[in-house]
DNA sequence: TTATTAAACGACACAATGATGAAAAATGAA
DNA sequence: TTCATTTTTCATCATTGTGTCGTTTAATAA
């Protein structure tokens, strides 16, 4: 990685208004935390902000930008395909989600950003569910969508309910039970499939 | 209902206000729409708009609370219990959504309100899944709050695809098509159920 | 040690905020 | 229609945060 090339006094500043800014929005919603007060949080002169970032919500989207990456990389790490693959994607996604709860339980939270989860969702949502594509061919065109968005935003509402409510689970208990979800929600066609392989 | 006792300056302002931040909405994020901008838009003078809210976010919070009343109006008209009420509830629902499209999209789409989602969610789910409360009995304590929050989020998904893609299913076939899909999720824990009622 | 680079500092014009009091306009009730 | 009431408008003001600059100070890598 090039983390070691940056400026230590970079990484140091940069890490300040970053845990900074995960701190203040325990507090209060990110509409209200202004510049200002994110510099003095972290006593750090304003001018120095603005050579990072050029404002709050910039700051932010390259934030997410960091955390959508470490995703991706894992995504290529365990590309998605049969059955095994799809559970070490989530072990590990679980993984690092574990490791950077704070942040992420802000940016999913009820003073979150919806276009971080949007991301999110279609980052993974278009990678995760297309190893299932194979079951999906069974699903009427027009329910695809539906069902599509069903599962994803399931999945979605379990990791959000693991991070707000410091789920005890481990990410293997999760990545377990996330697959066992949407297999019941695909039951229904997957049985039309054996039958129609049957006939 | 009041609305006849309210000044008709009054509400004509406020139709203004709102029909000009929805307008605005489709354009930019709430984030970075300033009263100064609304009021111009609307062409209305700025401290008329400090007459009825207090700022942007103030106003979006006040319409959603009307958005919200609507909905837990429905909510008793139909009082979930079993089967056919929840259906019609959700007709209701999804009719009452078609009607206010637009700013339903606003709030719940890419630049939207994560504030407003959870807000729906925790009315619709703790009284929409109570109907389904018998079934819960059979699913492990650790695992209701998943299936529960996988089903209610799976459900939100629905709503939102529905909404975003100007999807055009009647809210009788949105309604069906969502009983189903929490049917299926939950036919795992119900056949067990059936199961154990017969030993 | 030294050249380079980042952070701090002070200053600036600027934009939006929120509040105020008084004048003008619209309204509902008689 | 008239009139008292209420809303909107208007001009003004102090305050706060923004974004940008040039200079000085300090830390860093080589």
């Amino acid at each position: 990685m090039d983390t070691k090339k940056v400026d230590r006094r970079v990484r140091k500043t940069r890490k300040q208004l970053r845990d900074g800014l995960a701190r203040l929005m325990e507090k209060k919603s990110i509409r209200d935390i202004k510049v200002k007060e994110l510099v003095e949080e972290v006593d750090i002169n304003r001018s120095t902000f603005y050579l990072h970032y050029s404002d709050i919500y910039d700051m932010l989207s390259k934030i997410e930008e960091e955390l959508i990456e470490e995703i991706e990389e894992a995504l290529r790490q365990y590309p998605l395909g049969e059955g095994r693959k799809s559970m070490d994607f989530l072990c590990r996604m679980f993984e690092i989600m574990e490791e950077n709860r704070e942040i992420y339980k802000a940016l999913c939270g009820q003073n979150g950003d919806a276009n971080f989860v949007v991301r999110l969702e279609n980052m993974v949502g278009s990678e995760a569910l297309r190893s299932l594509a194979t079951l999906f061919e069974q699903v009427p065109k027009r329910e695809i969508s539906f069902l599509y968005a069903y599962c994803l935003n399931g999945c979605l509402g379990m990791v959000k309910m693991w991070l707000i409510y410091d789920g005890k689970e481990t990410p293997e208990e999760m990545a377990g039970l996330m697959v066992r979800m949407v297999t019941n929600t695909l039951r229904e066609y997957h049985d039309a499939q054996e039958k129609s392989a049957i006939s």
